[in-house]
DNA sequence: TGTTGTGAAGGCGTTCACAGCC
DNA sequence: GGCTGTGAACGCCTTCACAACA
């Protein structure tokens, strides 16, 4: 009964020839997918590209390229295909990749570091502005150019700080409360890298990266 | 140790109405987040459960429950329920849990790091037993109790050593190679953290725990 | 000619609803 | 009465196929 589907946010004012309808998740994943092609493209000089040569680098159908770009859009030209760079900037706005998002961390261990020193995260827009751990040994260290924070203290640091995005990194056993500590601080969005299903209010979005379920279907196949 | 080579279990007896026809990805991902959710529970001294239960704990429909477990045979009591430590158990067997895979793991960087002490990794059978790297500093250096080794000597070291499984967890400009040489050391399924679509041939099994890919969809909703 | 954009068809997974059993 | 197991209905996503257009 918890996590049922979601609300369409409806778009008073939206953009021009924005979001018809409801968006499915699998096209925003491609969309992610094609955005990251585009802009190792862009790097390498290339100008045009089509469906077809965007499908086969991307790992889809051209047929699904184009779909997934026609919910927001004409953006390529018939006969020639897409510029390249125009469409990696359609899509980074699309993704709500051109503002940045303030980020905290939750869970100083192993994970916590390796997301904490991954570029990429920044790169993207997405800039962590506040780290917690429950460990009074880790509690006031120093990661980078911020302190570690006491997880009793989320709530004020986060509203404080104006985070809008939450990562935990946390033990599962830890997670669903850190979960609504997010949620009571005011947090609009949950990545949560713990091995539990969260429960939380319909209005907080929340995404799971999680190692176990892939690790236990590839065991399936090899099976 | 099971040092079993690559012999399939055959099933003698074999259970009886298994696997019939093909199993859905999102089937075999709902049984994980089952299976976690009855390891605890028998932790809990927990005697059976309802689908209605195992739903609303695994953020599923008391239907989706029964059709998942009913496409591997009927463990259940009409009018009780399923027994939490025998159905725990046939998860276990469905997902291929109750025997050792052979890993190695590729990138010994923050995110190797963390993932080469992630304690869950092996008390579900994935044993790491060859690290490797590309940076002089790092060859040679001992983890745990492994050395890590040469990306150079990646075929001849999986192969000596009957690595199964392949862990990416180097930058997406390296993990191309990576994938190749893997299939060339006889892999059979590759679990790839590197924001990178891989090519691998079909009849090895490929997953993908892609960060940027959930961050971006977050984004996007929160857009 | 080459490629996009899109309605229509098809395939697949989820949900429903109820027969079968405890 | 309660709950499972499952065929059938439903709805969504993918694929097809072609008109529109540079």
């Amino acid at each position: 009964m918890a996590t049922r589907p979601r609300e369409a946010a409806s778009h008073p004012g939206g953009e021009p020839p924005e979001e018809s309808g409801r968006i499915s998740d699998s096209t925003v994943r491609r969309l992610s997918g094609y955005y990251r092609v585009l802009e190792e493209l862009t790097g390498d000089g290339k100008e045009t590209i089509s469906s077809y040569q965007l499908a086969g680098l991307g790992g889809a159908t051209p047929a699904q390229v184009r779909k997934d770009l026609s919910c927001f859009g004409s953006f390529g030209k018939r006969g020639t295909g897409y510029n390249v760079r125009t469409l990696r900037d359609e899509i980074r706005g699309i993704l709500g990749l051109n503002r940045r998002w303030r980020v905290a961390l939750v869970g100083a261990g192993n994970l916590g570091s390796a997301l904490s020193q991954y570029k990429e995260f920044r790169k993207q827009g997405f800039e962590i502005v506040a780290i917690f751990d429950k460990s009074r040994k880790k509690i006031g260290t120093v990661w980078g150019d911020l302190e570690i924070s006491s997880v009793e203290s989320l709530e004020e640091v986060c509203r404080k700080k104006g985070v809008e995005i939450g990562v935990i990194a946390a033990p599962a056993s830890a997670s669903q409360e850190i979960a609504e500590r997010m949620v009571r601080a005011g947090v609009k969005g949950i990545l949560n890298f713990a091995p539990r299903k969260l429960f939380v209010p319909d209005q907080v979005v929340l995404r799971n990266v999680n190692m176990a379920i892939e690790l236990e279907s590839l065991s399936f196949a090899l099976k």
